[in-house]
DNA sequence: TATGAATGAGAATTCATTCAT
DNA sequence: TATGAATGAATTCTCATTCAT
């Protein structure tokens, strides 16, 4: 019994990773369902049992992925931490993810415009929730007064674009520096500028 | 024979004037050429007097844009101006360039996948001249002491990344900032930091 | 053992009846062996167990109609009616039968295009088994001074046509009618011809 | 000019030609876009430069061939016959073009169920435009007392038969009879009735 | 030079049939 | 014997590109 749900299971997942590869370096358009089965080991007609289209199975994708980034980037004590740690937490996470996953990042994050009208209400979603969650770590570190008394949309722009410069124009393939020391420098660059 | 080359020059104009337009709208894969056609106002045949191809094309108007948008965000003055200020002017241009022109920005910054290796090339040279440019303004600055000796890198993740954000995630639709009030505060963020 | 062959042939009949159903709606070319499956209530693969393929389990269903249809028309005691009587009882007959069964009518005389050449043989063997029966017929009333000597391919026709039209042309949803009826007027028609 | 569009009139005749062709020999289903190209001698693709889908092509096919039809049986003189010479007339111009166009009028009769929803409504404003000819027809007999005053769709269902009857069955290839005599007979048969 | 009719390679999707269990 | 997951041949339709005019 076991075996053959592990089987069915296996299937998906192994579909899923081929997804991963074409879509990713090829792009939604460009990427063909055949090679997609080919990468996965199975047959053409398989897909479909799967996935009813090739928009399905790139929207399952997306969602698969921005869940497994989520975990990576989001700490479980969040509330524990400070703004400037939190911070810190954010960018070392995602450099981390992004690294990992250059080409993955760059389909989550910045090739939208073939989902389909419900992925996108799914991810506008997820981004409403991150915009909160900042509004109230901000919020709590300027009441608490670690910080200026800025709108959160001004620090939602500098994480976002810090998030986004950090994997885009290839700069991580040519830049060797760890994680932890680039989250060092951009958390004190963020908290204190950069002026003398 | 003048009128003959001034009319051609005037097509090419023309076309890739509608390139943008389709390319933008639609994204390279879906864009037809037929449309591209209809909209420069020739026949389809035409287009290939002209353009090798479609992805000759596409990258011709990638080169033309960004020369269109460094000239939009990039200063004459450069040289006079403060570390200060060359940010804010930074800034500013890039998110007025990308207010009015959101989604040729995103093709323009994002939508490589599809790009022609040459062209990869081209914007692989324009990115390091540009990365170059910003090690000068840095090196001057620390030079002058006028911001702490950072990693210029730092500085161009940091300015890469404002960059970006500014029109990803949606944020222009929904935020009402000008130019001036957003160049103002993310200059001072980036100055001075948001720790109180 | 009984009761495995008892099985079995109920699988079978089973499975014609789903059929029926699919096929008569859908028409052969849409019609999906899957639907066939799940309404006989079986696996997929079962299906083949008992047919060869999709041809041969229409073939058997043609068949399988042809049968149940002839003995709706035919009356046993044909020997003992005036042809009049005859007549009215096809007419009658294949009325009650279309008005029931009216895609299965449509099916059975004249989706005839996908049909296997055996197939088509086996209708053949049954058309000219009619004609002959329809020639003894006519041949009797003739011979019996019921009717003129008429051609029997006439007869034929005539018989032939009326039994297509009662069905064609959606003639049966619009026409309120009931077989008996249709069946004296038909018969009287065909009789004593419509000059006044 | 007048060759241009020459060429391009003569391209969809020969596609249309085709399709008759293709469809007639293999129903709809089973009837090949590529096929249809080839036999009209152009490529695939060119097939959709003249009729949006498989299914718009048949249609127009559809209502080609049933004008076609329309003008071999309706005479232009119907007004100044008799019920007799119509009924002579209907039959033998029904038998000659079913004679010449046999799997044609298969399709145009009774191939039905994949028609758009358009086309049906098209053939049964005809339905609708025949039937009531017919009953004009009837009535005027009737009134002038040429035949009994039957039920208008009587004479229809009869008509209709015999028409449907006479390419139905593969009479046609089997029975030698020339259209002039079988109108005569089946008109005799239809006024006069064969009782003797 | 300009055109647009013609083309056919290529892609998504379907579904009858197979075969390991 | 029964099953249904897996398969891939077959089909429709698209659109960049060509080429005769």
């Amino acid at each position: 019994m076991r075996e053959v749900i592990g089987k069915t299971e296996n299937k998906r997942e192994r579909i899923l990773l081929a997804a991963v590869e074409v879509f990713t370096c090829r792009g939604y358009n460009s990427a063909r369902m055949e090679e997609i089965a080919e990468i996965a080991g199975i047959g053409k007609g398989t897909l479909y049992e799967y996935f009813d289209s090739k928009l399905h199975l790139f929207n399952e994708m997306i969602i698969r992925c921005w869940e497994e980034y989520s975990h990576s980037v989001t700490s479980d004590r969040i509330q524990e931490l400070s703004f400037e740690e939190i911070i810190w937490e954010i960018v070392q996470g995602h450099f981390k993810f992004s690294k990992e996953k250059k080409k993955l990042a760059r389909i989550l994050f910045w090739d939208t415009e073939i989902m389909a009208e419900d992925l996108k209400e799914w991810m506008d979603t997820r981004r409403k929730e991150r915009e909160k969650l900042i509004k109230q770590i901000v919020d709590k570190a300027v009441q608490e007064e670690e910080i200026k008394p800025v709108d959160y949309m001004l620090v939602y722009i500098i994480l976002a674009g810090l998030i986004g410069s950090i994997w885009a124009f290839n700069i991580l393939d040519e830049w060797e520096i760890n994680p932890e020391k680039l989250a060092d420098q951009l958390t004190d660059a963020v908290m204190n500028g950069i002026r003398r």
